[in-house]
DNA sequence: GGAAAACATTTTAGGCTTAAAACAATTTGG
DNA sequence: CCAAATTGTTTTAAGCCTAAAATGTTTTCC
């Protein structure tokens, strides 16, 4: 039979995880931090697309995502690939069509699904945005080198996966 | 006089920069790449907290800041510390001193100001949900080697300097 | 001292966002 | 074939968020 002593010892090893926490610190300060640039940038496109256009960044956003599939997306899609729920596309969209930038349609061969295109009016007027949207990003990141840059993508690369991977374990 | 041919050639040389921008799709790339990092983790989070707490980021964020200020904040430092508008924290904290977390007062010095302190149940709280959620952040990160991480802190760094000063050029 | 500027907060109006429930259409598997 | 599961979208209820205007307070500076 162990000495009490042994088992005080014994307990305290056992629970030391939950008693003394690894410090994870670091990576909170960087989730903080990777948090702060994107606001900040966030912000400031927010606030130039809405002084310049009289656009807001959401509509932006999905216009972009338009832009690049001229056969037109169906809601789910746009709704994965902007990483929003599938309530926020469907006012997004009601309200860019009322606007005339949006021309959607029910599927000829699945009646279930809406597929939305930019029509002239929005292309045209998301191709004038985006030529000055490009140049904003260029000056917010201006003093990045090519190799921070190519740095960064790598390591946010990385931070993706594992991101992905650590959604992935939490909901089997 | 200059020939056709050279009038030709010193206006495309002059416009150059609006005929054939310079390519910035690189910084654009980064751009959607930190944005969807962001955005991943921020989905994360979010959900997780409100299964595991029923709490909301935002409500959340906002007991951070006040448990770093044991003597409160005032909501303008709140504000500008969280990157919201000032209306946004009104808004929160009503919410929260409805619900007994937060504990607000006006100011005995400046009758314009109202400062806001964690209540004792609020602290609690948060204590208990800070610790799961740095663990989650940890296991988000977890791919990254420590290495990795003082490159993407010294890298983000960079950007948020870059990134102000290009705000700070925007609005003389 | 008092008008004007600056400051802290709230209000307003509108839009964004989410999770969950509801609905509609299609696919799947007995 | 047809009931059940799945898929795509919309609706609902609640909260988040912003910009701008309004309100009340303090400071500045003639």
């Amino acid at each position: 039979m162990p000495a009490v002593s042994d088992c005080i010892n014994m307990l305290d090893s056992e629970t030391k995880a939950v008693e003394t926490p690894e410090d994870h610190a670091e990576e909170l300060r960087l989730w903080l931090r990777l948090l702060t640039c994107t606001t900040l940038i966030e912000g400031e496109v927010r606030g130039r697309l809405r002084q310049r256009f009289d656009v807001t960044l959401p509509r932006f956003d999905l216009m972009a995502q338009l832009d690049k599939a001229p056969d037109g997306m169906t809601l789910s899609d746009v709704s994965k690939r902007m990483m929003v729920s599938n309530g926020n596309v469907t006012g997004l969209v009601e309200r860019l069509v009322e606007s005339g930038h949006l021309d959607r349609r029910t599927s000829e061969t699945d009646r279930r699904v809406q597929v939305i295109r930019l029509t002239k009016l929005g292309r045209a007027e998301f191709r004038r945005m985006a030529a000055e949207h490009e140049a904003w990003i260029a000056d917010l990141f201006a003093d990045l080198t090519p190799k921070d840059v190519r740095e960064l993508m790598r390591l946010l690369a990385k931070t993706k996966a594992s991101a992905q991977k650590s959604a992935a374990r939490s909901r089997p």
